[in-house]
RNA sequence: GGCCCCUUGGUCAAGUGGUUAAGACAUCGCCCUUUCACGGCGGAGACAUGGGUUCGAGUCCCGUAGGGGUCACCA
């Protein structure tokens, strides 16, 4: 009996490998092309992290006309999520990173190298363990897990590094008959790489992002196939981007201490090893510490936060690409309007250790990036938004001819407003300018410098009474107000009330203030001017007249 | 604890042995402005630490401290 025998016997029906070696055809892409994937489990949940590696993939591909692709590793059932992969899926599309090719919901998926479920690909990995156990570089083993347990207390009792591996790997030189008459007994048993590595030796890799690092060789005997019959990470990774072609493994750096189990891997199974990106991960400040960004404890790690809060994809995106390339900023400084499409993201410049995340730079990006919209750009988003996470808003937004009015004062011109940073801003910022609104909310009027109630109530009589008419031109509007002030015996310039502020009781500025105030309960309004011809004559006279009562 | 990686203003960072150590966000002041926002100008603010190497160190070497990652039949 010898390694072939066993082999058999383990894996009966698995094909040979030339079979999957020549079902995928090779890639037909130009020189220099970037095949790369993303490989979430599929839990549903997408992480910032995993975005920020996503939009860094994508770019990649894209830039090399290579392929980006969706392999869903469900090797771990026990982490199985219902609709999971949808989940992703659709959060990947949110934000524009809609990959190539894989999976393109729970079942179906696209492209030649399929399947693209690691659940799927069973029959695969069992082939290429075969292959291994014929030539005698795996092996069954029996340990079970309390006796792995017993191992490891003792190791660490001992204080040696812990493991399976060297003496402490029990089965590893279980003759062929000994292991084959566990298995026909019945014995439960797993497949281990029988490692060659030397614990004495170096490893060299090379990363694109980390640079040159070396490691120990790995000397564990890793699993490669756990009792369910499904791979481990590890293997499934050698397997299928051997198989897939994947060309650049662009991932978490807590997978770079891997490196060496991972390229000893490719090198038993005679594979070329792709290249490897090490992404450091997008931390948060805790306690004056640093840590990862987490799942439970920070709602920013996930992507789902940016789309409930409304921030545009475009403005995550740019800010990722802001992390991920310094020289981004200065890329957009010289190219304020251009696509991201046209930034060359260059791996090599990507930063070794990992950023705080900053939500005060996000929401500024996120402000600039709205600051370019139309109108009607900010209405559609606004509505899609409000449709599904504010009621109230989508009910104001009904009236488009006027909302777009509202949404259009002080846009469009060079100087931009920027005073929405995400859309769950926009209720808060044009509330005002809904009459039911602005009727249902019982809240004080300041008129800021302006606080005795006779002054109050003389401007805004005679504004209302003299000077107002919404036929006027802006120039001509701004000189009424400059009139009344004047007779009211407040200074007409602001300049001139700077050089001899003891001659005025007030100027100008302070004289508007309280129409605006009165208007809209508001010290800080665009456009005075532009606010009145949207809501125009009724309202603003009805508003002063409130205004007025509530003196 | 072993192994690996990292450390420049509050934050992101440029920096490849000689720089007045860029820039952005945040912050402060001034200007523009009838408010706010925008914009313009300016201020404050950094090479973790101790040794070396060198004419010269943020940059190279060693140590220390601090931070992060990883050590599963999870990915």
């Amino acid at each position: 009996m010898d390694y072939k025998d066993l082999a058999n016997l383990i894996f009966p029906d698995a094909k040979p490998i030339s079979y999957y070696e020549e079902k995928y055809a090779k890639r037909n892409l130009k020189e220099g092309a970037i095949v790369t994937r993303f490989a979430p489990s599929p839990t549903g949940f997408v992480h910032l992290g995993s975005l920020y590696q996503v939009a860094i993939a994508k770019k990649l591909a894209k830039q090399t006309d290579g392929v980006l692709f969706l392999r869903i590793e469900d090797t771990d059932q026990k982490r199985e999520v219902e609709n999971g992969v949808i989940g992703i899926i659709k959060s990947l599309e949110d934000f524009g990173l809609t990959p190539d090719e894989g999976m393109i919901d729970e079942v179906n998926e696209k492209g030649d190298y399929g399947p693209y479920k690691q659940s799927l690909r069973k029959d695969i990995y069992q082939a290429y363990a075969k292959h291994l156990l014929e030539q005698g570089k795996a092996y069954p083993c029996f340990a079970t897990t309390e006796e792995l347990e017993e191992m490891r207390e003792k190791q660490e009792k001992a204080k040696i590094r812990p493991g399976y591996y060297g003496v402490w790997a029990k089965y590893r030189n279980l003759s062929v008959e000994e292991a084959a008459e566990k298995i026909k007994n019945g014995e439960e048993y797993i497949v281990r790489l029988k490692s060659p590595g030397n614990e004495e030796k170096r490893i060299k890799h090379h990363d694109l992002i980390k640079g040159n690092v070396d490691f120990p060789e790995n000397d564990q005997d890793i699993v490669i196939i756990k009792a369910d019959g499904l791979p481990t990470y590890h293997f499934a990774h050698a397997v299928d981007d051997h198989l897939m072609q994947t060309t650049h493994v662009i991932r978490g750096d807590e997978w770079l201490s891997s490196i060496p189990i991972h390229l000893q891997l490719f090198q038993m199974l005679e594979f070329k090893a792709p290249k490897y990106a090490h992404i450091a991960p997008i931390m948060k400040e805790d306690d004056g510490g640093k840590r990862k960004l987490s799942k439970r404890k920070d709602p920013e790690a996930a992507v789902s936060y940016y789309t409930d809060e409304g921030i545009p994809k475009e403005a995550v995106i740019e800010y990722l690409l802001n992390i991920a390339n310094s020289n981004f900023e200065s890329w957009r400084k010289a190219n304020p309007n251009a696509s991201l499409d046209d930034f060359e993201l260059q791996i090599s410049k990507m930063s070794v250790s990992g950023a705080l995340f900053d939500i005060v730079k996000i929401l500024d990006i996120s402000k600039t990036v709205i600051s370019k919209y139309t109108a009607e750009q900010i209405y559609d988003e606004a509505m899609k938004w409000a449709k599904v996470y504010d009621k109230e808003l989508e009910q104001m937004l009904e009236n488009k001819e006027y909302a777009l009015k509202v949404f259009g004062i002080e846009r469009g011109n060079a100087k931009p407003r920027k005073d929405i940073s995400k859309w769950s801003d926009v209720k808060a910022n044009i509330i005002y300018m809904y009459d039911d609104k602005f009727d249902g909310i019982d809240e004080k009027y300041d008129y800021q410098k302006v606080q005795d109630k006779e002054t109050i109530e003389k401007i805004v009589k005679l504004y209302i009474e003299k000077y107002y008419n919404e036929n006027d031109d802006k120039q001509t509007w701004f000189d009424k107000i400059k009139d009344l002030a004047e007779e009211i015996g407040y200074a007409r310039e602001v300049k001139e009330w700077k050089k001899e502020p003891e001659k005025w009781p007030g100027h100008v500025g302070d004289v508007s203030t309280v129409l605006r105030v009165a208007l809209t309960r508001r010290s800080n309004t665009p456009d005075m001017y532009e606010i009145m011809q949207v809501l125009g004559k009724d309202s603003i006279k009805a508003r002063f007249e409130k205004a007025l009562k509530a003196l």
